[in-house]
DNA sequence: CTGGAACAGACTTCTTTGCTTACG
DNA sequence: TCGTAAGCTTTGAAGTCTGTTCCA
């Protein structure tokens, strides 16, 4: 069975590298572990710096480039909105890459492709010129060309992650900063004394129901009072009075249910009445033309702020105190106020925020729309907004705001979802109640269904953009917690986070087996800063870990369920369809369909058979299993028939021809393992190995070894056999692709086994033989480069015996120095001192170009040109000494012009320590060292065998 | 809301026996 | 002059997987 069109070719007998294994990818997680691993703790320990008012800008300001910016002239999509300085860099590369990443054929009008290719049939279009407007503002929206539907690219995707991890962290600090303010006593007091006396008096009531406190001793009615009457009321109704209704004082009652829901309500309808919405809160608006970014930011720079554009601004704290006085701003600062407020009761809260950040793909939700209709209109307030949803009456008598509240505008109205909320943790329970207090109708939600309310969902939360991905909450200690979990309908994961939330990435384990991966979640790791001690958790922590927070998968459906569908049947592992098979499978022959699948309606309606999977076998071109070690049984008949993949030049003509010839796509035969049996090479006669039509032997597996046969994969074995006169036969282990070329990778040889131990000892000699040589080689050579280091340190000596040298007491005179007229001055000639005390490294960069230019200390480093140079010299005076085998920093590459080769060795060594970078360390080991620098300065010498090729 | 088709991009797998030049 | 070794080069092509959009 020869598979191959012969053709004899010579080899190399070395041993190929590995190429498959070198080429192989390495796992490399995807580009958002970079960006999240840098961003996360990095960018947010950087984002301290950042005042705070910095961080009250509306979405799609944050941190926004200058405008001067021209790395925009690109065809990039508008994704960087959030650019910092920390990223420019980064941008940069970016972009560099994009170059590279232009598609010249986009520049060629697709109709005209045929141009390309010879023997063009149709008319040819005329050639036009190319015309490349690049504007820096310019937003790509569309594909310029016609018929070239293009998605983002790599680079656009990742710009889209790094914008949304970015964003992320933004909006994180920023509610990191309102809950610290939240927590302000100030703001405590000021809301504190806002408070009427009704709810005051639900405060007390619930204080005293929840066990906080003890009731008062029963006061004296006050005539006429509406209370009086309701508790005469309840004493005519029941047998037991009011204050018999706890028997244990200081303990909560629960016989209506948690006394904090209550209260809350009460507090929710007062907040309703009494706060008002006058500037837009955040919200997601999507990824802006860089023209209306630049805009809006030089707006934001230049003009006077403005709520309606700039969004609202709270700038430090004082400006928020003054908001709790007048009781109006955002919506969201309406509900950081109101948790500010719980907080001032002395019940746990924490400011819960839903971010709403720049996404990463490319939906609806992150194209810009421009500013909604709804969203910051003055639309009169509809008068019943007042009255709807007020369960407490007491609030109701202390209301006394100007009418003119109600011809206020609204903003945000188009937003059915709050964004902030207020978490309030039961001092009787330790359970989480979540309270809206300002957007939903059921404001406070006790039930995981009035809980599900917050995701936003339905065509209006489409429209106005809004999304749940990270739900935070902040409580009073500063720490934060995912909480996102809790607001999921059925807390099922992903859930409505998927496409907005960065997924938990699975890194496939180095060295591992399949399957196995180490879970990257980018949001854990932005969220580690603020997590809160585990010394420091509370019980309200252990008890919604264990229910609300606790992630559910989502259920799977049964894979074998009654009615097929087409992607069941996709990944169900016991059935399949015959379109499903991959290139290398088939089913095995006489394979009975289970039963049939209709897939299409009406008319489309198609039925096809359904095959278990147990009936399809994998299958391999005859070529393939010979790699294998197998040949196709005589008489077999494929079970498949693919079209031929050609690789190599060789290959592609044949198919051509074929074509060519026939009229249709060639196609080669599959067949089954049970097709295929082992090869077993005959054995060999009178140690004469078989060869094939390349005069070398396939041993792609050790069974394709002749029986009384050796293979030596050593390098080197050709020559030995030759010498020895043994017969041999290159071992082809597998072939190298490229340049459409295919190479048989040759390891060592095959030869009659009872050759095996001679060829290995003489090949151990050979070895050994070699070693002797090279190591000969390389000391001759170390001797010539101490001869020639030594002449050239004689004619240093010359040249300073004849024109005399400079001392350092003479360096501002360097200028001037003429050796030739220091000659004629006479100067004495100082005798070259190790042991002198040299300047200063950056001293002597001063005066670098002083140096006369002739003078190169002789092939030793000028003092104070290298830290080291007083160690290295102590080994040259060695080397000097011993005159054996030891190596030099220097490198003398020709006798006849001593002088200029000093000159440049100089420079060559200069450049050598900069590269190595590692001086320190080589100095530890100074022998193996020296070898390093003979390997390393003598390139091209083999002195080191096996350090080299 | 779900399933399916169509599409696109990223990633993986398959492929099967030089040619030229420099140097010893 | 001849034999040998190094360097070239993976910006191929097809298949598979995954995600998105649109439609019914």
């Amino acid at each position: 069975m020869p598979p191959f069109v012969p053709r004899k070719r010579h080899l190399s007998a070395d041993p190929p590298p590995a190429k498959r294994q070198v080429q192989a990818k390495p796992a490399t997680p995807a580009a958002v572990v970079d960006v999240s691993d840098s961003d996360s703790d990095s960018d947010l320990s950087s984002l301290s710096d950042v005042p705070e008012s910095g961080l009250d800008t509306p979405q799609g300001l944050q941190g926004p480039k200058s405008g001067n910016s021209n790395s925009h002239a690109k065809l990039k999509d508008d994704g960087d909105d959030d650019d910092d300085d920390d990223d420019e860099e980064k941008e940069e590369e970016e972009e560099e890459d994009e170059d590279e990443d232009i598609d010249w054929e986009d520049a060629i009008d697709p109709n005209s492709t045929s141009t390309t290719t010879p023997n063009v049939t149709g008319p040819q279009p005329e050639l036009q010129d190319l015309e490349l407007t690049l504007d820096q503002n310019e937003q790509r929206e569309a594909p310029e060309l016609a018929n070239e539907k293009k998605g983002p690219s790599k680079i656009e995707r990742q710009i889209r992650v790094q914008s949304h991890c970015m964003h992320v962290q933004c909006l994180l600090f920023h509610n990191a900063i309102r809950n610290a303010w939240i927590n302000d006593e100030k703001v405590h007091e000021i809301l504190r004394k806002k408070l009427p006396e009704g709810i005051n008096k639900e405060i007390k009531r619930f204080r005293v129901a929840s066990g906080l406190e003890l009731p008062e001793p029963k006061p004296q009615p006050p005539k006429g009072s509406k209370k009086k009457k309701i508790g005469k009321q309840a004493r005519k109704n029941k047998d037991w009075s009011e204050d018999s209704q706890r028997l244990e004082p200081g303990q909560p009652d629960m016989s209506r249910g948690d006394p904090i829901i209550g209260l809350l309500k009460v507090l929710v309808a007062y907040w309703r009445k009494q706060y008002r919405i006058t500037a837009p809160g955040l919200r997601k608006h999507g990824y802006r033309p860089i023209a209306a970014v630049e805009a809006t930011v030089k707006d934001f720079r230049n003009e006077e702020h403005d709520p309606e554009k700039h969004g609202e601004r709270i700038a430090n704290k004082e400006e928020f105190r003054t908001a709790a006085e007048r009781m109006q701003g955002s919506r969201d600062l309406g509900a950081q106020l109101f948790t500010a407020l719980i907080r001032a009761l002395k019940i746990e809260a924490r400011l819960v925020g839903s971010l709403q950040p720049l996404g990463f793909g490319w939906t609806k939700a992150e194209t810009y729309t421009g500013p909604s209709k709804t969203s910051a209109k003055s639309v009169v307030m509809p008068a019943e907004k007042d009255s709807e949803d007020s369960p407490g009456d007491s609030a109701d008598d202390e209301v006394d705001r100007p009418t003119t509240r109600n011809r206020q505008p609204q903003y945000d109205r188009d937003m059915p979802f709050p964004i902030y909320w207020t978490e309030v943790a039961s001092p009787v329970t330790h359970e989480v109640i979540p309270v809206d207090p300002l957007i939903l109708s059921n404001a406070v939600a006790t039930t995981p269904e009035l809980q599900a309310a917050f995701e936003p969902r339905g065509v209006k939360a489409d429209r106005s953009k809004q999304v749940i991905c990270y739900v935070v909450a902040h409580s009073a200690d500063g720490s934060a917690k995912d909480v996102t979990t809790r607001y999921l309908k059925r807390h099922t994961w992903p859930g409505k986070t998927k496409g907005f939330r960065m997924p938990v990435e699975k890194i496939p384990l180095p060295g591992r087996r399949r399957g196995q991966y180490h879970e990257f979640d980018w949001f854990r790791v932005v969220m580690r800063p603020y997590a809160r001690p585990a010394n420091k958790r509370t019980e309200v922590d252990e008890i919604e870990d264990k229910k609300d927070l606790l992630r559910k998968q989502p259920e799977k459906k049964k894979a074998d369920q009654t009615t097929d569908t087409l992607q069941s049947l996709r990944q169900s592992p016991e059935f399949t369809l015959e379109r499903f098979l991959r290139r290398e499978e088939a089913l095995v022959p006489g394979a009975e369909p289970v039963r049939m699948f209709t897939s299409g309606k009406g008319a489309k309606a198609k039925q096809e058979p359904v095959y278990r999977r147990a009936d399809v076998v994998k299958c391999m071109s005859a070529e393939s299993w010979h790699k294998e070690g197998r040949q196709i049984l005589p008489g077999a008949v494929p079970l498949k028939r693919v079209p031929i993949r050609s690789v190599t030049l060789r290959r592609k003509r044949e198919v051509d021809e074929l074509q060519r010839e026939t009229g249709e796509k060639p196609t080669q035969g599959l067949y089954s393992r049970n097709q295929t049996e082992f090869i077993v090479p005959p054995p060999i006669v009178d140690g004469r190995i078989p060869k094939n039509d390349y005069g070398n032997i396939d041993c792609f597996v050790p069974t394709m070894v002749p029986r009384g046969a050796s293979h030596v994969p050593l390098p080197g074995t050709v020559r030995i056999c030759k010498k020895l006169g043994i017969d041999y036969a290159e071992a082809v282990t597998g072939f190298e692709f490229g340049s459409k070329m295919a190479v048989p990778v040759i390891q060592g040889v095959v030869i009659a086994a009872e050759n095996e131990d001679l060829l290995r000892d003489a090949w151990r000699i050979d070895a050994e033989e070699k070693r002797k040589r090279e190591e000969l080689k390389a000391e001759k050579r170390i001797l010539q480069t101490w001869r020639k280091f030594l002449f050239g340190l004689r004619i240093k000596e010359r040249v300073q015996e004849e024109y005399g040298a400079f001392d350092a007491t003479h360096d501002r005179e360097r200028d001037s120095y003429n050796p030739f007229a220091a000659r004629k001055r006479g100067h004495d000639t100082p005798e070259f001192d190790p042991d002198v005390d040299f300047p200063d490294h950056d001293e002597e960069f001063e005066h670098e170009d002083t140096h006369d230019p002739l003078d190169h200390g002789g092939g030793f480093l000028l003092p104070g040109e290298e830290a080291d140079a007083g160690a290295d010299d102590d080994l040259i005076v060695e080397h000097h000494q011993e005159n054996r085998k030891r190596a030099t920093p220097v490198v003398i590459d020709s006798e006849d012009d001593d002088l200029s080769i000093l000159s440049s060795e100089k420079e060559e060594d200069e450049g050598e320590d900069e590269d190595g970078a590692n001086a320190e360390e080589e100095g530890e080991e100074e022998e193996e060292d020296e070898d390093e620098d003979i390997a390393e300065e003598d390139s091209g010498s083999d002195y080191v065998p096996g350090k080299r090729k």
